[in-house]
Formats: structure tokens, C-alpha cells, sequence
DNA sequence: AAGTTACTTATTGTATTCAATCATTGTATC
DNA sequence: GATACAATGATTGAATACAATAAGTAACTT
């Protein structure tokens, strides 16, 4: 949908690329001017990419005061793991009424990479568990229904950055492994009842942690140390 | 998601609104100068709108070639369907198996309004049938799933533009009061069949004109007016 | 001393400007 | 007469400039 022809693209794609893999934070303020600056081009530009972000649910643009990484909260967080419940199930259902000679080819392929950089580099491992999501939707043949996965799974990273204790390395590879094999049997009651099961794994890991929507709150954390005088 | 307090708010709900409307038809230029001077804004203003809609997929924007309302494939306009079908199954999924009273009693105004329009003002009953698809999917409470409705009725609106025969003025109104009656039932089985016997209704009067791609290719227009010369 | 107001600074909103690209027409050459 | 090339005009790409808004600070009032 996006075209890479323009300046605003690489700016677009490293801003996108830098949420997703947790280096930017949900709430992290990002000014036009410096990003302007780290990437040689103007404010005109920079603010191309942050529109884009926002219409993605990645980034908050408020007017006049700016664009933040955006900060789900736990209910959105919940709405949005419901959906890609949804996504997901229709890409397995989809899936197991195709050839699953070509589809389980590429799927081993991705899954021989995700074993490849398991426990040597994390950022890696954890960007390609994501991405064996998106190539299951892309298997599918449906571009919206890629466009829609690849979205979703991107606003699922935001929500383990802010929720999530760490992430687990392992990430379910035995769980895409499964998946893998009962596309393979065309079992579509089995692919789904595994993906079912492996996102609700990966949505318990990742809403462990305790809201702390306001953690750099100064007065919430007070008010914990505030002693009742009754 | 959109804040309304910028400038380019106005010219994208506008735009968003023709191109919904069929006012401004698939394949239509979008000069940035002439936008601008009917909204009496710069470019940049307009451009910002033009982006936020082409990453909607309601406007084609192309790199030194400027915006164009979407033209979508015969494939894509499948895709679209398709995916509709699934987003409105998990729609009804989700109302059957909530308290029906205040979902019905929405629905059921929604569609006296519907009535009251009926013959009266094609536009405004065009629109309101739309608008039930995003009614019932906001009446789930999911953010999500409802911007995905969203967004994909107005792209059926865009498909319906380029390969409908007409409008169909009835689109469908006893099938509305069908939907709400099994929610009413909350006979989920009942109403996830009507409403895929509806929206596959509505596909077959969508994709009834032939493809007419070239329509404003001026050669392939003049070519019909050539006398063969043997 | 607390609160309010005015002022200053930083940042965004929008318009304008200049450069780059594309489409079209005109011209020359074969 | 057809093709290739060059010139023109229109339109977009992107930076700069200016206006408007918000946030932070300091002085002032009570």
C-alpha cells in the first residue's frame, strides 16, 4: 500500500520498525524536529510517517501537542487480542481448504530460521515469531486479510511492551510447530483449535504484568506510601 | 482515531464522504491545487488527507503521480467481500451471545429510519444501510472490529461504484429485519446464515457489470466509433 | 507562602517556496 | 510516415518560514 519511492518511507519504516521491537516505548514523545534531524530530512516529512503511524494504531497524534508512541490500555489490549483470535482462526480455515504442499514448504522454511537464531539473538527470534504469523496470512493469498494480520500482530508487540513481563525467547516454536503439521493433515478443526490455543498462550504471557499506565506517575506511586489516618 | 481539530480534517471527511457517496468515482484524479482551493487550504493540508485516506485504501496514492480514487480489481473486490463476510460472522457471533434488549432496541431504530427514507431520498438510504453493518459491529463494544467494518463497508461502497449495475434502492431491508429478529432470538447459527445470505446478495448485484476498467480511456472509447474499412 | 498572571520558550499547524519529476506536445531525423 | 529526442507545462516532493498553540518559568499579588 505504501510506496518506498519517497523520503517519508525510511523514516515511516525505522519509526515502525524501532515500536515493534520495543525500542521506542508506548508514551515515548516523538518530536518532529529531532526525528527530522537522526534522519537528515524535514519536519514536512516526518510528519508524513507519523500520520501514517497513526491511521496503523501505532502511534497517538494529538493536535497541537504531538505525536507519542501509542499507549494501549488493558481493555484495548483485550479487544485486540480477541480480534487476531478472529484473523487468525479465518487464516487457518483458509489455509486447510488449499494445497498445503507449497504452504507447509514455506512455513518449514520460516520455522528452520526461527530455530536458527532461537537462543543466539533474541531481537531476531522474537521479530520472526511475529513474522511466522504474517506468513501464514500471506499464505492465504488474501491481501487484506494479510494487511489486517500484519497490522494486528504489530499492535500486539506494542501491547507486550507495556504489559508483558519479558519476552519469553521460546515463544511457542513447538506451538507453530503443531500448527504446521495439522495444515499439513488439512485439519482445519485441529490448525484451529492450535492457534487458538498457542495466541491465548502468547495473550497470558503478555497480560501478566499489572497496568502501570501510570508507573511514571509520580503521585499514584505516593500514594501507595500514604498511610491511612483512621 | 482521527482528531478533528486540524485543518485536513474537514477535506478528508469530505473526500472520504463523495468517494463513499459515488460522487467522486473510481480512477478520478485528485489534484492537490484543486482540493485545496475548494477547501480554501494549502497543499499540505490536503495532502495529509490524501494519506490518511490512501492508507485506508479509499485513494491510490502514487509517487510523483499524485492521488486517484482507489480503482479496485475484480480480484480485490472478492478479497474485500470475503473478508467481510468473515468480520460480520464474528459480529453476529458476538451480539447472540450478549443481552439483546438494548441491541435490538438500537437496531430497530436504526431501521425505521431506514424505512423512512426508502423511496424518499436514495443517498440518505444508501448510506443508512451502510451504516447498520457499522452499527451492529460498534454494538459489540470492540473498538477494533468496529473500525474494520467500518473501513471495509466504505471500500465495498468503492467496489459497488466501479462494478454495480445500480443501486438496488431496497438493498436489502427484509434481510435487515431478518438479522435482528435471530439477534433478538440470539440464534446465533440463524443469524450468522442471514447475514451471509445477505451480504452474498449483496456481492452477486455488486459484481454484475463487466469490468469497465478503460471506461475514460478515450481510445478504447473512440475505437468502438471506428468504421472497419474493408 | 501559595496562587495567579504575564512572559518566555518550545513545539506544532499551516502556508509558501523552490526543486524535481512526469506527461504532453513539438520538432527533427531517418 | 514513424520514431527518437527535446522542450514546455503541469503537478508533486520536500524544505523553509511564519503563525498559533501549549508548556514552563518568573515575577507579582494577596
Amino acid at each position: 500500500m505504501y510506496k518506498s519511492a519517497t523520503r517519508s518511507f525510511p523514516v515511516y519504516d525505522s519509526l515502525r520498525q524501532a515500536i515493534i521491537e520495543q525500542a521506542l516505548k508506548p508514551g515515548v514523545k516523538l518530536p518532529e524536529d529531532s526525528i527530522g534531524e537522526t534522519f537528515g530530512v524535514s519536519r514536512t516529512t516526518v510528519r508524513n510517517a507519523l500520520v501514517r503511524l497513526d491511521a496503523e494504531g501505532l502511534v497517538d497524534l494529538q493536535p497541537n501537542r504531538g505525536a507519542s508512541v501509542a499507549v494501549p490500555t488493558i481493555e484495548e489490549a483485550h479487544d485486540i487480542f480477541e480480534m487476531r483470535q478472529c484473523l487468525e482462526r479465518e487464516v487457518m480455515q483458509r489455509l486447510c481448504a488449499m494445497d498445503p504442499k507449497p504452504i507447509v514448504k514455506a512455513l518449514r522454511a520460516h520455522l528452520a530460521e526461527e530455530n536458527k537464531y532461537l537462543h543466539v539473538d533474541t531481537t531476531r527470534s522474537i521479530r520472526l515469531a511475529g513474522e511466522f504469523h504474517i506468513l501464514l496470512a500471506e499464505l492465504t493469498g488474501s491481501k487484506i486479510l494479510a494487511n489486517y494480520v500484519n497490522e494486528i500482530v504489530s499492535r500486539c508487540s506494542l501491547i507486550m511492551a507495556r504489559f508483558a513481563q519479558a519476552h519469553s525467547a521460546k515463544c511457542g516454536l513447538d506451538e507453530h510447530t503443531e500448527i504446521i503439521a495439522a495444515i499439513a493433515d488439512r485439519d482445519a478443526e485441529r490448525a484451529i483449535a492450535r492457534m487458538h490455543r498457542h495466541l491465548h498462550g502468547v495473550q497470558d504471557r503478555a497480560l501478566l504484568k499489572p497496568d502501570d499506565a501510570d508507573k511514571n506517575n509520580v503521585s499514584d506511586i505516593l500514594a501507595r506510601y500514604v498511610t491511612p489516618n483512621d
